[in-house]
Parts: C-alpha cells; structure tokens; sequence
DNA sequence: TCGGATCAGTATGTATACATAGAAGAGCCG
DNA sequence: CGGCTCTTCTATGTATACATACTGATCCGA
C-alpha cells in the first residue's frame, strides 16, 4: 500500500463524501454523479461507490429510483425524531447502566470528565475555542455513559443514529455560540450529566431514563430557537441537512 | 436489462448471501471468500462486494481486521441485547402513536389483523401452515403499529435491528411451536397485542410503551427456553448466529 | 405552435484486469 | 530436529473497460 497517505481510497472516498455533504457544497436533494465525485475526490469509481452504499446505509444518502444517489433531505419533523430517538436510546443505556451497576473506576473516570467541563464553564464568556473543548468533552461524556450501559448492540444504534451530524450529542450547540442565554443552556445541560450520573451510581434506572430524554430535548430546543431564526444558522454543521424534503411519509 | 430474472445482479447477491447466512450454511463466525462466493452465487465480484459493504453496515457480517469479511458470530447476550432493543424502540413507538393519536381508520385496519389472528388461535392445536400464517399477520401487526407512530427515522432504525434474523418480531416464535406451551404463548402475546391497540385508542403512552416492552420479553423468554434445550433448535432460523463471541466488549 | 418520436450523449451497473499485501509452505541454518 | 526466512500463491482493494438504460434535445408531423 502506498505508505505516503496511509489510507485507503475508500476511507477518502467516504469522509470526502461526508464531509461535503455536512459543509453543505453538496447541498439537500442534489444528485450525485459519480464522475464529478471521482475527479473532484481524486479516488476512481470503485471506492467512490463503496462510500456511496455505505452513506446510503446509515441514510445520509438515498438510492434514486432510476440510479444513482440523492443527498438526503430532512424536513424539520425528522430532525426532531431523530433527535427524540436520541433521547430514548441514551435513556436506555443511562437505565441500563444504573441497573446493572456501574463500577467506582468506571464512574470516576466520566466524573473526571464532569469536572473538566465544571472548568470550562466558569468563564463568564465561552470563546471559540472553549466552545471546541466542550463539544469535545460532551461527545466524551455521551461516548462514557454510553459505554456505562455494556451492551454494545445499543452502541451500536447510538453511533448510527448520530451520523446525522445533526442527531449528534453536541447537535446545534453552536447555536448557543451565537445566543446571549449560551452559557446558561450549557449549565443546564450539565446539570443533567450530573444529575444522570448520580442517578446511575444510585441505581435509579427510571430517573437516569427520564434525564437522558429531557437532555436531548435540549437539541430540540436549540434546533427550534435556530429555525426561527434561520439566518443564525449559517455555517452551522448540519443546517446543510435543513430542508422541507417534499412528502412525508403518513 | 436482461428482463429474464428482472433482477439485478446486486440484489441477488445480497438475498443468496442473506439466505446462506440465515440457514447456517455460512456459519457465525466464518471467514467468507470473494471469489467462492461469486461462483456459488453465480455473480461477479463486483455486485458482491456491494452486497457485502450493504451486510456489514447492518452488522449481519463485519469487516475482518486485515480485509475481508467474517460472518458475525453473536453471544447470547448479544441476543437479548438486540431483542430488549427491539422492545425499547417498539415501545417508543407505540408511545408515540398514543400520544399523537390515531385515526378511526389506521386503529381498524390494525384491528383487522388482530382478529384474523384470533381466528388462528382458535384451533385447539396449531400446524405448521398455521404458524407460517401466524409470523406473517404478527410481522403485519408490528409493521402497522410502528406505522402508526408516523416516524420515519424510527421505523428505518427498528427495520434495521430486525436485520438481525434473530430480533425480528417473530424472532423464535418457531422455538413455541415445538412446545407443549406453544398456543397458550401465543394467545398471551395476542393479549399484549390487544392491549397496546386499546393503549394507543385511549391515548396511554406510558401504558402502550410498557407494554411494547414486555412483549419483546416474551422473545427473549422464547430464547432462553431455546437454549437450555439447544437442540431443540436445530433448522429454526436466526439459530445459525448464536455462537458465544469471543470477547465481549467491557 | 405543440406534441411526439427518434437519436445522441451520458451515467450507472457489471465484469474483469491488475497490483499489493497477507498467508502458507518449503527450504535452509542453527 | 526445530525455528526462522524466503518464496510463492492467493485474496483483497483498486482501476478501468464495456453494455445497457435513462435523459435530453432536436426534428418532424399534425
């Protein structure tokens, strides 16, 4: 394998694809021609098309009827369910973890991860760059607790759900970069990991549940304070992906 | 295209993989050469390979360290871990249809399917015809309540647990009809049926979620009496997959 | 002028050729 | 006799060639 890049053509391929569809230079509804992709990636059809039906899989992208590939479009009603799916997964890991124990080593080390995001929050003013290490520390915190919970079936799910960047834990947080109250739906959202992890180690499945749920309508509430004020959005990771898609299915 | 098969090439790689896999003829945990298998499947690599990216992305074959593919070989927990799953995400959905309410007309088509499941159970004893006609209405029943919940993202999600042979709803239902208790299983999981259907009329999230729940346990009942009667098992399909992995993931 | 049909261009699905990395076996050395 | 190494072979990842089906436009006829 040549060794200068040490990555496959269709890992390239893939986080090309994926990456131009979240920056939005692919844009909701536009159909994908291969050809373009392949000159425009520097890759050749064949991984091209691998990380065409593995996007496809995880439902980034859907096969068009007659051929070929669309990027997905989502209407808000689906954000808002993958959201919400979210919710009710991390809630059954965070259940699961309380019922089935969590060692002291195991919650030490997302307590720890606590205490990190404690230090950021401190600040009156978050900058840019403290806003990176919080999304950086929350995916950590969501990754542990998720972990917590020891069945990688569910893992599994979480992970897929999330490759909608905007099902993410860390989804439209960076809409609070651009609100006054951000520091404050922050705190709120810390509140919660504390709360969740107390809940775990003491073993109260229902209310570690019922937290991960009403954390993840934290998104929801920054996915709909952004909607209606659309051009907060710009730039957003996953905004690419905000599109009324025609027919919903009843 | 050539219009004798009226098929790609693609998608028969995919079901005669999907097939092999299920009967056990590809055993869990089973390396899987390209090249037999083109031969075997009577299609070029190429769609194959396309078959094989589609498997792994649902986790029915997974990506060897050093190329290739493996048949995935599932622990028993991994079983109930998926089966609980499925109960989680059917739960929700019957949640969700409560809450959001369903028309007179989507609660009598679904009612409809529970009568002519009555009208299975009212035989004294059930035959293998019966059974066959029982797996395809209860397959309609769950499709027609996660239908209900009107949620894309989750119906996609719980079509993708069912993936996995063994957590589809009527996953070991085959294990009842090889036991004394069979019928009387069936009429308690009619029963479950029943009272989600009244659940969602009245608008009983909470209760309809519940009981979505323990319905997937009657699955996981199913597999336990499975296993401590392994033989039992033999020919029933999802049993290929039930082979202890290795290493559980802590 | 509008509708339809035909034809050209193009894109996708499929097959195959090629290169490299990993695996297995044989031979040599200690 | 055992272990290590080298060699050969095979399998996978990638590139490309080919065929067919769809798309679009243009031209003809009503």
């Amino acid at each position: 394998m040549t060794s200068a890049t040490e990555t496959s053509q269709t890992r390239r391929a893939e986080l090309s694809l994926r990456e131009a569809i979240a920056d939005g230079s692919l844009g909701a509804g536009e159909r994908l021609s291969e050809l373009t992709l392949t000159e425009r990636f520097g890759v050749s059809r064949t991984p091209l098309r691998t990380a065409l039906v593995r996007l496809a899989s995880e439902g980034v992208i859907e096969a068009a009827p007659n051929g070929g590939y669309l990027v997905r479009a989502f209407s808000t009603e689906d954000l808002i369910d993958a959201i919400d799916l979210r919710g009710v997964l991390e809630g059954h890991a965070a259940r699961r973890a309380a019922e089935r124990g969590a060692s002291p080593r195991d919650l030490g080390a997302i307590e720890a991860l606590l205490v990190a995001i404690d230090d950021l929050l401190v600040a009156e003013t978050l900058g840019e760059e403290a806003f990176a290490a919080y999304v950086d520390l929350n995916a950590r915190f969501h990754a542990a607790l998720i972990g917590l919970a020891g069945n990688p079936t569910l893992a599994r799910e979480i992970e897929r759900v999330q490759a909608l960047p905007f099902a993410g834990p860390s989804a439209f947080v960076g809409v609070q970069a651009r609100l006054p109250r951000a520091r404050s739906i922050l705190i709120e959202a810390q509140s919660h990991h504390r709360a969740v992890v107390e809940a775990i180690r003491e073993r109260e499945g229902g209310r570690a549940d019922a937290l991960m749920r009403e954390h993840a309508r934290l998104a929801r509430r920054n996915l709909q304070a952004a909607i209606t004020d659309r051009e907060r959005l710009d730039g957003l990771p996953g905004v690419a992906f905000i599109r009324d898609a025609g027919k919903r299915r009843a």
